[in-house]
DNA sequence: ATTTTGCATTTTGCATGCAAAAATGCGGAA
DNA sequence: TTCCGCATTTTTGCATGCAAAATGCAAAAT
């Protein structure tokens, strides 16, 4: 860790290179289902959008292949993967495990303050609930699991649970969830917690497999419809 | 799944994008320590020893980037990513919990036939190291941790897996293993091989578990010793 | 002697050019 | 009408050009 620099100065003039902003924007199109499954993605058309060249736009194409989020048809260019049950399936059985260990390593090793600021995202997360600001709520969600995720202190386990959950918030987008459902994840999510802050593994890790079990089918029966 | 064409045609000319190729080979740079850790990414010189053009080597360099194997400097250009102990240690935790997964869905779907034909990798495996050939056992080690993870049949679950492993393969390669070491890892395998066939799950998970502590604990001294 | 500063070279990051492959449109034959 | 073939137009994949940033080095200043 680098020892953090006076705040003023030396602060340097954030260089992002064009085709990280150019990953994130198009990673954000997809997920936001702006770019549809099964479309193509048209070099020319998509660098006037960014107001970038085809090169740093190529590199985010390929990049996001690797996320599964496109597919590469060799000399076809790129189109926007689809949405595969099937894949999803999987993709959250893969999440499940490392969630479980995400929250095993948390309970032995993460601080309490650490603890208590996901509880903090957690009670936002209520707020939003309470509102019925499904948007908002989604975003706290998020966060709440990649903190858990990331107090695992494993950051190779973190960047492999964001990486997977790419496809998976997009599948979310498409399928929005029922009132009954979305009462039910709020209160796997309070267990949840329940359990990280008692640092009960098999607790925490029974939690998470079952909320991840209930997400998938609640994604899943929301594709359905929405097909 | 597509009908595969009929041998002898429809083999279509090897239709391999450039960039593609660019990736296993400079993959295999880095993993066989050729391009050591720390040493910088000179694009000219790597398009003449590749013959290729820049475009699709950074592509590549892009690509090996997410997997951890190079670091990209902004503006700098991008570096062999050096080994690091404890990033190795977080990498093999990952991969155990994958392994676990992956154990489990074998024991539980793998046909077995699937399971027979790890086996005869396994017996291959051991005919090499009662030969003492290092680099043909290291291959069917590999193979076999591939193929019990592919016989999840969880896509998903294979890729991250695959994705992890590039890193732990250069460490190996690297810290060349104690004869003790080797033959308690071929005894370690045996286990696993005979957990799997059993289908015993919990078993043949403490088992993995078990086997990637131990190989972690190998590579560890073994960088000591060659740092 | 050590540090600093200015300049030349190298290297990167991005844009663009060019040839080949794929999509598209159209006229004609079945 | 439908289907096929052929020419045209797009679009991709890769190579290369160009400006800006970084690097190296030697002379000047302390």
């Amino acid at each position: 860790m680098q020892p953090s620099p006076p705040p003023g100065f030396a602060v340097p003039i954030s260089r992002k290179p064009l085709h990280e902003e150019a990953i994130n924007r198009l990673r954000d199109l997809i997920v936001r289902g702006e770019l549809a499954p099964g479309e193509r993605l048209n070099e020319r058309r998509l660098c006037e959008q960014l107001g970038i060249s085809r090169t740093p736009l190529r590199e985010a194409i390929k990049l996001l292949a690797t996320e599964g989020l496109v597919e590469l048809l060799p000399n076809r260019g790129a189109v926007v993967a689809g949405i595969d049950a099937a894949r999803l399936a999987e993709s959250l059985q893969v999440m499940g495990a490392l969630e479980a260990l995400a929250g095993e390593l948390a309970c032995r090793h993460a601080s309490d303050e650490r603890i208590a600021a996901i509880r903090r995202l957690h009670e936002e997360m209520l707020a939003m609930h309470a509102r019925g600001d499904l948007a908002g709520y989604f975003r706290h969600n998020q966060a709440i699991h990649m903190s858990l995720v990331e107090a695992s202190g494993n950051s190779v386990l973190a960047g492999a649970y964001r990486q997977l959950n790419a496809n998976v918030r997009r599948a979310r987008y498409m399928a929005n969830l029922s009132r009954e459902r979305w009462d039910a994840a709020v209160r796997e999510h309070e267990q949840i917690l329940a359990a990280l802050e008692a640092r009960d593994v098999p607790r925490l890790q029974a939690l998470l497999r079952d909320h991840l079990a209930s997400k998938l089918a609640s994604v899943l029966t929301g594709l359905e419809k929405a097909a």
